[in-house]
DNA sequence: TGTACATCAGTGAACGCGCGTTCACTGATGTAC
DNA sequence: TGTACATCAGTGAACGCGCGTTCACTGATGTAC
């Protein structure tokens, strides 16, 4: 896309090539409407200016790529949740807000990122399988969201006698309102706050406000 | 995969061979994992034992044999939706007990048949677009959803007020329970039944029985 | 201060692969006379 | 009952494409002396 010839690194900074293939690969998959395969080496190496072996210096293979986009999203998804808990507390509120909160910043990241979060969830990234690095930072989200569903049960708000089993339906609940919304825009969906409503009165068995 | 070789088809008999690439595409889908890239013009002719060429005398192109796919297989799900809610009112049931069967059908052709579940609602098929006869079969069994609850409602069983925006939510927790759980396995998933009541219970604003 | 040299950050050409699609064809099947 | 022929159901070779990956290389940058 950009015809700007390209500076090449200086001695020391090769490592910089590496945070611009990650760049230019996320961009693609952003113009691709989240479509994995749009990501080639070759397409990414295009995007980035550079010839294709050059990203071997960087990355293993093609999959190498892929999986450094899936951690980086992994890895602002769950600051974007974790920081809108945080606020929500900060902001007063008890752990039914904060779950709250974390919830609608789930949906949030879903409308807003929908490429970036196909990535996170709707692709075969066996949890149990790769590093340890890696299963932490792509189950981290949904520990912090068993927590604040057990806050709500220790401070005597929800009557769930399961918070794992609960914090799962949530997690169905929003995924599904999120995924469909996205492939389907012209459908009647129910707002945002009123699908949040039944999810956290109805799913997490907290008693009204 | 066999290596038996195929008869040719007699004449007047050439249709059957859509057949046989429709089986071979399907099954192709199913053994992938669901994944549409999968379905290759020529992998599909290895499948069924002819060469690549002889699939344009009965599809236009790849795209056609997936689209025709969907169609089978939207024809199947509404068959097994609406087949459940009649069974339901048949063995003495009401509109409840229709709307709840329907959505146990829904989880169950998605748990059975999670490559077809996938082609049906992961994929972006504009139901807008295509030919109308597309339209209706892929929008068969929201209707039918929307039809269900409205009867709640006229049987004074349900208090919602929009049984369009309802049933889309009831229709999100199924989907994202249908394709999470079929994603993550090991994750512990209510069962289905406590998840069915929670939607039905909750989504659809019933009245406990 | 100058120069030889090692290293680093890449490049360009080439490979084999599977793909969708086209084209001219073949040979068995049925039909007209 | 026989035979010429049209049609039907396919085939085989070839095309250009983009892909992942390999290999030998280049030329600027920094460093040792």
């Amino acid at each position: 896309m950009s015809e700007v010839a390209r500076e090449r690194n200086r001695r020391g900074e090769g490592a910089r090539l590496r945070d611009e293939i990650l760049a230019g690969a996320t961009d693609l998959l952003e113009r691709s409407g989240g479509s994995e395969e749009a990501v080639t080496l070759r397409a990414v190496a295009r995007q980035v200016g550079i010839s294709a072996p050059s990203i071997y210096a960087h990355f293993a293979d093609r999959e190498a790529i892929v999986d450094a986009i899936v951690n980086g999203a992994f890895g602002d998804f769950n600051g974007a949740i974790k920081a809108a808990g945080d606020a929500a507390v900060q902001a007063g509120g008890g752990p039914r807000e904060r779950l709250r909160a974390g919830c609608t910043a789930y949906l949030e990241f879903a409308a807003e990122r929908p490429s970036r979060y196909k990535l996170l969830f709707e692709r075969r990234n066996l949890i149990g399988a790769g590093s340890e690095a890696n299963r932490l930072i792509r189950s981290e989200s949904f520990e912090q969201l068993v927590a604040n569903v057990q806050a709500c049960v220790d401070a005597g708000i929800s009557a769930s006698d399961d918070p794992a089993r609960d914090a799962a339906a949530i997690w169905a609940a929003l995924h599904g309102f999120a995924t469909l919304r996205s492939l389907r825009p012209q459908f009647p969906w129910p707002g945002t706050d009123t699908m949040l409503d039944r999810i956290v009165y109805g799913l997490a068995q907290i008693r009204g406000a």
